[in-house]
DNA sequence: CTAAAATGTTAGCAGTGTCAACATACAAAA
DNA sequence: TTTTGTATGTTGACACTGCTAACATTTTAG
C-alpha cells in the first residue's frame, strides 16, 4: 500500500548515506543500493542528486555542520587558551569518531566546494567558527588571527590523519614499542597537552 | 612480433600506475584501462597483483620512496633547528607537487599496511628517518623524540591538507580576502618561518 | 480544468573488479 | 633431451557500478 510518490526521499537518501558512509566508508556507497534501501527504483536517486559527487557533497555538508557544533564554544566575550585548547580536542575526538566521513569532507571526493553552495557555506562556517574564537582571544590584526587560526587547524587536522595511520601502520607489530604507534598512543592520550604546548608556542608570537 | 611473454609487465604496470595515478588521481584508475596501455589483456595484472589494492600498495610504496629521499638530510653527527625547517619545508613540497600520489599514500584506499611488508617497511623507514634527524636534535629519551618527531609530521601532513583544501574552499572567492584562502597563501608563502615558529615552541621543550 | 513541472520507473549502455578455464612459454628434474 | 611443473598471458563471463533516455504518474500552477 505505497504511494508513487515517496515524499521524503531526498531526506531519507542523504540520512541513509551519512550512516552508511560513516559504517563502511564512502568507497561502498552505491546509488542503487542505497535506492533499494529506501525502497525505491535505482534511478530514482537522480531525481534529487545530479551526479554521486552531490550526494557525496550532501553528506559532507552534514559532516561540516557536526563539526562546526562540536567545535563550538559558547563565549561572552575572551576566550582563553585552555578554550582553544578545548576547540582542538573536540575537533580531533570528532575526526577519530567519525573517521569515514572526516574523509569524505577533507578528501578529494568532492572536488569542488565551490560547486556545491551549501557545502562551501557549512565548511566556511566551520571555519569562522574557530577564527571568531581566535578572535577573541587577544588585539589581533585579521591576518594574524587567519594565520593561528590556520594554525591550529592545520595541527588538529594532521593529527587526525597521522594518528589513524600509525594505527594501521603499528598495529600487530608488537615489537615495535619505541615506533610510531606508542608515539601515536603518547599523543592520543595527552591530547590536552600536547596543543597546549603547541598553542603556547604559537601565540606568544 | 611480440612475444607471448611480456618480460618486464609488473615494473611497466607500477611505473605506469604511479604516473596515472598521478595525473588522474588513483580513484580513476582501471586495471583494464592499465592492461591496455601495456598493451597485454584486461586480467593479465592479475598474475602480479592479486587485487587493485594490492597495486595501490605498490604506487604508495614507491611515494613513501620517494618521501623518504626528499627528505632525507645528509648529516654527520649535530642536526639544527634549521635542518628540521629543511625537511618540514620538503615533506610539505612533496605533499603539494605529488598531491594525488598522497592521496593514495595516507588516504584509506590501502586498509592494513601490515598486508603489503614492502609498503609497511617504505612508510616505517620515512618515520624512522626523521626521527633519527631528531635524535640528532638533542640528548631526548627515545619517547620524547618519537614525540617530537610525531609532532613535526602531524603539522606538516596537516599543512598539506589544510592548504590544498583552503584553495578548494577559498578560490573563485575574490571578495573573501581575509578569509581561509589568504590565510593559506600567508603560510604557503612562509613556509620556513612558520615550521620554525612551532619547532621552536615544540623544542624549548 | 488543464498544462506544466516534479518525481518515480523500466530498459539499457559502457565500464568496472574479479574469477574460472584454457593456452603458451620457460625452468628444473628425469 | 625429454618431460613436467610453474609462471605468465588470454578468453569469456558474472555481478556490479554510474549514468542516460524514454516513459509513467502525481502534484502544482495558471
Amino acid at each position: 500500500m505505497k504511494s508513487y510518490h515517496h515524499g521524503n526521499l531526498k531526506e531519507e537518501l542523504i540520512a541513509c548515506a551519512c550512516r552508511l558512509c560513516e559504517r563502511d566508508g564512502y568507497t561502498k556507497l552505491s546509488i542503487r543500493s542505497l535506492a533499494k534501501e529506501s525502497g525505491v527504483s535505482q534511478t530514482a536517486p537522480y531525481r534529487h542528486f545530479e551526479t554521486k559527487e552531490a550526494l557525496y557533497a550532501s553528506v559532507a555538508t552534514n559532516g561540516f555542520k557536526k563539526l562546526s557544533k562540536a567545535c563550538h564554544i559558547d563565549t561572552k566575550k575572551n576566550v582563553s587558551k585552555k578554550q582553544l585548547v578545548e576547540i582542538g580536542c573536540r575537533y580531533i575526538e570528532f575526526g577519530l569518531e567519525n573517521a569515514n566521513t572526516y574523509d569524505l569532507m577533507f578528501g578529494t571526493a568532492v572536488g569542488n566546494f565551490a560547486d556545491y553552495p551549501e557545502l562551501l557555506e557549512a565548511a566556511n562556517k566551520t571555519y569562522d567558527n574557530m577564527r571568531s574564537s581566535f578572535s577573541k582571544l587577544a588585539n589581533d590584526s585579521d591576518d594574524i588571527i587567519a594565520f593561528k587560526c590556520l594554525t591550529l587547524w592545520s595541527m588538529v587536522h594532521g593529527l587526525v590523519g597521522i594518528i589513524r595511520k600509525v594505527h594501521v601502520i603499528g598495529d600487530d607489530l608488537e615489537e615495535n614499542i619505541h615506533g610510531p604507534l606508542s608515539a601515536g598512543r603518547m599523543v592520543a592520550d595527552n591530547l590536552e597537552q600536547h596543543l597546549d604546548k603547541v598553542l603556547s608556542g604559537l601565540i606568544q608570537n
